[in-house]
RNA sequence: UGGGGUGUAGCCAAGUCGGUAAGGCACAGGACUUUGACUCCUGUAUGCGUAGGUUCGAGCCCUGCCACCCCAG
């Protein structure tokens, strides 16, 4: 019987390493994989923040010492259709864009999982830290938090089908990030100690609104800002710039800390506030995946997270006519911001998930 | 040129019976982080409108001047 094949997406850092060593201990044929996301050349960037090169190298090289094939895959156009594109549109209409997260469904799992049809690979693997399992009773494959609570990425993937999940491995997802980092010091992995990524990809120093505007060539046009209780208070840079519970970078110094409370895109207004005014208790989720339960035919509770790296908080969920999902928290919540994610869960299970309307 | 008030870091603002410049905002750096944010830590006035005086010692007391605000004209 020949031993069951999977590709695996090695970005060069520790982590998929790592896992790649993994799933052929575990007794899988590996493929490894690095995929081009983008060059900084067509995004205005030039040479900096360019570190593919040496990603890929870092990647084939370990293929090479643990000896499976690599390949690398060009999936530049697809990234910028979905991702980059899609991130401008979004932070032009003034929502806040989780990159990650459409980049994960659209790129690394949705193409990935082509290539592996073609290829003939019965399965794919990410280092995402999560975990797959299989219900007997429902028959549905589940996904669940990953064991290390801290560094737990199961909040960018609630977009996995079913189809999907009977076909994913994620090795890391038992794993704690020191046991990953130890073993690969262990092994002698060159990229042991490669410090986590951080940032988005193609926004190597966090500016992301100075990567917009070189890309699509158009300055960003000042603003008022406006305090809640109407007060005149200066002239943003812009509003995309700025995202709703932000308080840092204002430049506007007042009695208290200000923060944005809401834009208005079109009068092109910022409005900034107290704490006080950033909470609310219910939202609206849109373009919603379900993976726990099939369809929503009435309120559940869960526990909902409506950002990354916030802990999730007791909620209600209930379907809306027009498909999208009602969430009513029990206690309001900080900040829910149009564009970002929402994701459901019970206990450790993922029940789905959509984006903040 | 009558009366009253104010003048402390980029902004707001504490400074008691004189004893050796709180705090908040903003900003900078760092931590955290596969999104944007939030959060946390650290830093930032040899000087208190100005010129003198009294004191062992003055932002706080005294005098002159300057600036701004308010009321009345």
């Amino acid at each position: 019987m020949s031993r069951p094949k999977v590709l695996m997406a090695m970005s060069g850092g520790v982590d998929s390493t790592t896992a790649a060593l993994l799933l052929q201990e575990a007794g899988y044929d590996v493929i490894g994989v690095t995929l081009k996301m983008f060059d900084s050349r067509d995004i205005g960037l030039g040479n900096e923040g360019d570190s593919s090169v040496s990603n890929v190298a870092d990647a084939k090289n370990v293929a090479e010492k643990l000896g499976f094939p690599h390949y690398v895959f060009d999936f530049c156009g697809c990234f910028r259709e979905h991702v980059i594109d899609h991130f401008i549109a979004e932070y032009e209409s003034g929502r806040t864009p989780n990159p990650c997260v459409d980049c994960n469904k659209h790129v690394k799992l949705g193409q990935l999982f082509a290539k592996a049809e073609e290829l003939g690979c019965g399965f794919i693997a990410t280092g995402h830290y999560a975990n797959v399992k299989h219900n007997e009773e429902t028959g549905r494959w589940l996904l669940l938090r990953g064991e290390d609570r801290q560094k737990d990425q199961s909040y960018m993937l609630y977009t996995l089908t079913q189809k999907q999940l009977a076909h994913i491995l994620f090795p890391l997802g038992h794993l704690h990030k020191a046991q990953i980092r130890e073993r690969a010091e262990a092994e002698g992995l060159q990229n042991a100690r490669k410090p986590d990524s951080q940032d988005i990809c193609f926004v190597p120093d966090g500016d992301y609104a100075r990567v917009i505007r070189n890309i699509t060539k158009r300055a960003p046009q000042p603003g008022k800002f406006i305090h809640l209780d109407g007060t005149l208070l200066g002239t943003h840079k812009g509003q995309l710039h700025y995202t709703i519970g932000q308080r840092k970078g204002l430049g506007i110094a007042y009695q208290y800390p200000l923060y944005v409370i809401k834009k208005d895109v079109e009068k092109n207004i910022v409005y900034l506030g107290p704490q006080d005014a950033l909470y609310f208790d219910t939202l609206i989720a849109e373009h919603c995946n379900l993976i726990s339960v099939p369809e929503l035919t009435g309120p559940l509770r869960v526990t909902a997270k409506p950002r990354y790296r916030a802990k999730d908080v007791p909620a209600v969920i209930e379907p809306m006519e027009d498909g999208s999902i009602k969430v009513t928290f029990d206690e309001p919540q900080r900040a829910l911001t149009p564009g970002q994610a929402v994701v459901f869960y019970q206990d450790d299970v993922v029940v789905g998930g959509g984006t903040i309307r």
